[in-house]
Order: structure tokens, then C-alpha cells, then sequence
DNA sequence: CTCCTTATTGAAAATCATTATCAATAATAT
DNA sequence: ATATTATTGATAATGATTTTCAATAAGGAG
């Protein structure tokens, strides 16, 4: 671990949310203006290998980050992504019922198209309070 | 509509799959060399605008477009995505289940939120049996 | 503590998909 | 047939992300 790592992992717990690497990049630049963009970009693909952060695309164009909460058992959540301002809400209220009914669907396409599956994406997409003023 | 643009959605419907601009344009090129790359993208955007062909994006880096069959009641499906080869299925047999639930976290989030919800992604990513080899 | 080896960094350039510009060409209306 | 408008394609621009590579920082062996 270094200063550098240490900080962006630190800006991406700290300011919680779903920041993209340029949002990264301008936190961190606060407090040690040396960083560079790249670094950023590298430290944040490390952290993801390691399951520290997971990596999500949401469609506007950038990749966005978030901490994995590994020990608090309620934090498997889904996105509510707004197509206008491309803020993001996290909801836990019917998860249990979508991972019901995920899990069985892929054990279905796993046998039926012989996949070895990974990973899945549910995602609701529409606009925020304030966006549709 | 034109030359170009009868070929472009003539290679997406008959070619079938989802098929990103590259891929199109080459399919186009061989009949009507003289198609530009931008054309491509053009029509493609007016094409999924018109509702003609939906416009997909599966975390491979480029957009992937597919034909909308209107007509057919039964086309309604979601997708299962190869990470390796990117290769993309439609499966359709566990649709109704998962459009119930979709339908009724809509609406709760909807509630919740008060977000206006457009659009919503389910999708499955892993390995195909080739790429597992 | 000092030298040495390896890992990490940052600046600048490269990539890749997609968009914008703009003059040339093709469609369509008159 | 001509005027008006829409569509085209070559080229350049964009924006996010990666690569390159020399400079710097870390960590370990003596």
C-alpha cells in the first residue's frame, strides 16, 4: 500500500457512492495534487481485481466504482440509475425476491444453453425527483 | 429511405444476432463499397430511435443493435452474454417470472423513489460452452 | 544505514469507439 | 429542369481509457 492507493481507496469509502474515475481523480487531487489520472485509473482496476471495489457501467460513457461492504450482510443491493443527472440510488427493499428468481433463472440457462455463469445485471433506469421537474 | 440505409437494416435483419457498427459496416461494405463508417452509426441511431432496432450495450466497449420484431407477441426475451468471445443468446423461457417481478419492483421503487422509470436490464454474463474449454 | 532489485508513479502519446464538421452528392418538391 | 432540402462520406475531433517509458519510491540483503 501507498500513499496514493491509500488515498483513493480512502476518497472511494469516504465519499461513498458511485464516482467515476475522473470524480476520483479530482478528490484525491485535494489533498496530494501530485497524483496522476493514471494512477488513478490503475488503482482503481487493482482494487477492483481484489474485490475491494466493484466496477460498474451504467451507460453514460464511465466507468463507476463502489466499496464493497464484504461484512455487512445486507449490503447486496440493485441500482436505480437516472438518465438525466446519471446519479445513482442503491435499493435493498426486493432483493430478495429478485435473487430468488435470478438464482433459479440461471440455474435454468446454465443448463439449457450450457453456460457457466458468472454474473448478472439488474438494473432500473428511468428519471430522478429532480430531473423530471 | 436510401441505398445505404435499406442495406444497413437489411444486413441487421438478415445477419441477425447484435451486431455492433464495425461489424455491420463491414456486412454493408461488401455489397456497397462505398458506405462510410458514419453513415453506419447514423442510420443505426435513427434506426434504434424509430424504435427499429434496439440499441444494447453488454460492457464489451461497443454498441451492440439487434432487430425489434414487433409483430411477433412471443419475441419478448433477455439476454445471456459471453465475457470471452462476446457472444450474445436470447433465452425467452423464464421471461414471464421475471416481467412479473420487474413490473411489481417497478412499481415500488417508483413509489419509493419517486423516480419515472423508463427501462430496466436484466442480463447474465459468463462463459459458453466453447469459451470454458 | 546503504546498495540493489523490484514495484509504482506520472507525463505524454496511443487507442478505440463514437461524434462533429463540412463540402459534395443525391432526393424530392416545384 | 431546377431549386430546396436531406443524406452522404472523408477527415478531424472528442472523451474515456491504456500503453509506454524513464524517473522515483519501497523493500530487502548485507
Amino acid at each position: 500500500m501507498t500513499v496514493a492507493r491509500e488515498l483513493i481507496l480512502d476518497v472511494v469509502s469516504t465519499k461513498g457512492g458511485h464516482l467515476s474515475a475522473e470524480e476520483v481523480f479530482d478528490a484525491v487531487r485535494k489533498q496530494y495534487p501530485r497524483v496522476g489520472l493514471v494512477t488513478v485509473y490503475r488503482t482503481l482496476d487493482l482494487l477492483s481485481e481484489m474485490n475491494v471495489l466493484a466496477r460498474h457501467e451504467f451507460g453514460d460513457g464511465r466507468a463507476r466504482y463502489e466499496l464493497i461492504r464484504g461484512c455487512e450482510s445486507d449490503d447486496h443491493h440493485h441500482h436505480l440509475v437516472c438518465t438525466s443527472c446519471n446519479c445513482v440510488w442503491d435499493y435493498r427493499d426486493f432483493i430478495d425476491d429478485e435473487v430468488r428468481l435470478l438464482k433459479k433463472t440461471e440455474a435454468g440457462l446454465s443448463k439449457k444453453f450450457r453456460f457457466k455463469i458468472t454474473d448478472h445485471v439488474i438494473e432500473f433506469y428511468g428519471l430522478c425527483e429532480k430531473c423530471q421537474k
